[in-house]
DNA sequence: TGTTTGACGGACA
DNA sequence: CTGTCCGCCAAAC
């Protein structure tokens, strides 16, 4: 049985919604809590197309390196930099800043 | 209709 | 540590 895109988007922006302040997730961490293993490039397509005045926390995600992938990570990680989270070495601590779910 | 492209990730050298 | 390869799949070409 397949599954609409808007059906999985829904979730994916309900997961990223519940990151909570001055943490972050990961792209595949957001398609294994959305119950969708592997499709961690979904989560990333979805993200991709957030309205630009959109509420939910996308700066919140970063890939399983730590690191920012997305095109404007220089919003990003002032966003981050406003939260507390800070990157050494290019990359977030995944063991401080983590999400346990 | 076939191929390439990503805000990815894990395995491996 | 870096780089390569492969699985994944909707969207753009």
């Amino acid at each position: 049985m397949t599954e609409s895109l808007t059906a999985s988007q829904d979730r994916i922006w309900q997961i990223v919604h519940q990151i909570p302040v001055g943490k972050v997730a990961t792209y595949g961490q957001i398609a294994n809590l959305a119950g969708m293993p592997s499709h961690a490039r979904l989560v990333g397509r979805v993200l991709s197309r957030l309205p630009p005045d959109t509420r939910l926390p996308w700066h919140r995600v970063v890939n399983a390196q730590g690191k920012i992938t997305n095109p404007t990570r220089q919003r990003q990680q002032q966003r981050l930099a406003e939260e507390g989270i800070i990157l050494i070495h290019g990359r977030v601590s995944l063991r401080l800043y983590g999400w346990d779910y």
